[in-house]
DNA sequence: GTCTATATGGCGATAGAC
DNA sequence: GTCTATCGCCATATAGAC
């Protein structure tokens, strides 16, 4: 695989940076990561807070998407959502880490979250439209959809993002058990969902 | 009120370090906070990490404990999870930011909880033990009560961990929105649940 | 473009006066 | 016990040779 010396440093640092934080990563680490010297890091990329900014607007980007696309379709809500469960968790088992480090910088620092959704274009207000005051949904839901999608959000995310907690005290430390008990989440909480807003 | 100098270390560490993460925290702000000069922190404390243990300590002790006393309790399941529930809800409200500082510190650093479970001499297997294996729990529950308390913990926490992005893009950043979104979450998630364990 | 060497600043920690 | 002054290190960032 070929590939320039600047996507070498933007792989190492999506890599350090998920891993270790904005605050925890060192510039070092990111160029050792790299195979290459420190200095380059900042011929190509200036600073490393610039480094940081692309790095998470891609992620953030990419989970944000994963959630408006599947809301975006022409489904029945019910559909929807059940295609997004399965979509969610599999994108998270292939980037675990990615929940805990969004969760992170966007209390880290608000601003960034800000800027982000202005270069995007993203408009909060449509967003909000996709639930309420959209008959297709509301005809679905006896609750505030908004509450469907914390829930599933939180049911899917808070096992991978509190997993050492979790896998010690209830697991008993044995990673092979947590694995299959994250297999075992879409089934729960698809049924946890359906069950809730069938009326 | 009075309070001695090591206490006021203490409640300006104790801030400082929810809000901004050992990583983030300066020892220089810890002291602003208190009053006083850095020089004192490290005769009181020794060292940073020193002084971060002993909150993270008392922190993770409250919230830890607090999910241990409800399960620990003679009440059927349906009753503890109702009681959990509420209470959970309550202390994350008066102490917003401890979930995501919680999560973010367990995954920088897993070693801290390893040396904090040990000292606290709390045995996993014994909190293993409330739920699997208890005929009075699993006579309750179709599917593993740790899915249930899986699912609880990240309905619950998640709303306050991801705060600042929900609020943004399905409130459209209004505080006041945001708090009642909150206070509607007890019900939701006890009915939720309820409607999910019983057959 | 890529490297070595170095500047610059900030932070944790300590020395020492009071 | 509490302060000021400062050490020593480490991290980001830059200068300059190749």
């Amino acid at each position: 695989m070929v590939s320039s010396t600047e996507e070498k440093i933007y792989e190492a640092a999506r890599k350090v940076f998920i891993l270790k934080g904005m605050d925890g990563a060192r510039m070092q680490e990111i160029a050792d990561e790299a195979g290459m010297n420190k200095a380059l890091l900042h011929y190509y990329f200036r600073s490393k807070e610039n480094l940081f900014k692309a790095v998470f607007k891609d992620i953030f980007t990419a989970f944000f998407d994963k959630v408006r696309f599947t809301l975006l379709s022409d489904a029945t809500a019910k559909e929807k959502l059940i295609v997004f469960i399965d979509n969610y968790i599999d994108m998270i088992q292939a980037n675990p880490y990615v929940p805990q480090f969004i969760l992170n910088e966007i209390n880290r620092d608000p601003r960034v979250l800000k800027s982000l959704m202005f270069d995007s274009g993203v408009e909060p207000q449509k967003i909000l439209e996709l639930f309420v005051n959209n008959p297709k949904v509301n005809e679905s839901f006896k609750a505030d959809p908004r509450h469907i999608i914390v829930s599933i959000l939180g049911m899917v995310i808070f096992p991978f993002a509190a997993r050492p907690l979790l896998q010690m005290i209830y697991f008993n430390d044995d990673q092979e058990a947590y694995n299959r008990f994250l297999n075992e989440r879409k089934e729960i909480v698809k049924n946890m969902i359906l069950k809730f807003i069938e009326v």
